[in-house]
DNA sequence: ATTGCAGTCATACTTAAGTACTAAATTCTT
DNA sequence: AAGAATTTAGTACTTAAGTATGACTGCAAT
């Protein structure tokens, strides 16, 4: 990386240098047009400006969330209704099957009902492994 | 925005002729040695190249996942023991009880003590909701 | 029309989770 | 060394979670 960076600014000097040459050398040749080579220069240096800048610049650095978008596909092959993938997500809420069940305006008999066919469904014996099984396999944000 | 670029445009021609203008007059004013104008010129020539390079490139962007770090001082501010949060982790991990004790060698009815405590410090009522507050809160990753 | 799925609810039960203490041994800290 | 905090563990209990099964309804496809 040293090297590199030593490498490219010698290049830039040498670059420099006979672009100085030719200027000199240019006003006291009548064939080329002293304004043309200062033209030319000067297109020379913002073109070396514009390649120091990209690299002088720190890079910036943004932060990106992993796309959080839902696998329909998975809901579907599983078999997951639509009330079961309710429940699922209320679960993963934190709330308890009673509270679920007033939310949902429906029985906690109901939501246990939901409940076991889920853990079928998603192969697990608890619902905190409900939880990352289900945010595994996208089945739920 | 379009005014914004124009004007800019502008003002770096009228920088550019007023400089095309020095240049061309130093040339027949012998107090002011032509290296030293040119070399100036170079220098503002590639300031300006960096400047518009700064606008002109599309900046660098390097993706990075969000941080995931304990936040040993919140964990401190709790006073949450290690031990408590080795559990908390198992717990966020889907084990059960009784899997923890297994795991960490220790009964079963010392994992619910710890539990307990750590429902109290966490200020939640079920484990589902300590899992979601201890994220929150960046106690576990 | 009947077949099947989704959703609902209930009962009866078992197991896990959680609470509220008490208490002892251990480990830091001062 | 003394005190404080941690870790361990128990008993006794309450509550929540989870299982198994059966039953009823509505709705859509065959």
């Amino acid at each position: 990386m040293v090297v590199k960076t030593a490498l490219r600014f010698g290049l830039i000097i040498i670059a420099l240098l006979i672009l100085f040459q030719l200027s000199n050398a240019s006003l006291f040749i009548p064939d080329i047009p002293a304004d043309a080579v200062i033209g030319l220069t000067a297109v020379v240096l913002i073109a070396l400006g514009i390649y120091l800048g990209g690299n002088i610049k720190k890079p910036k650095v943004i932060e990106v969330k992993p796309t959080l978008v839902k696998d329909e596909e998975k809901i579907k092959s599983l078999r997951i209704s639509a009330r079961e993938l309710e429940v699922l997500q209320l679960i993963s809420d934190g709330l308890s099957n009673q509270e679920i069940g007033e939310k949902l305006f429906i029985s906690e008999s109901t939501i246990k009902t939901h409940v076991s066919n889920l853990f079928v469904k998603l192969d697990v014996k608890r619902r905190t492994q409900a939880v990352i099984r289900a945010k595994e396999w996208r089945i739920i944000v």
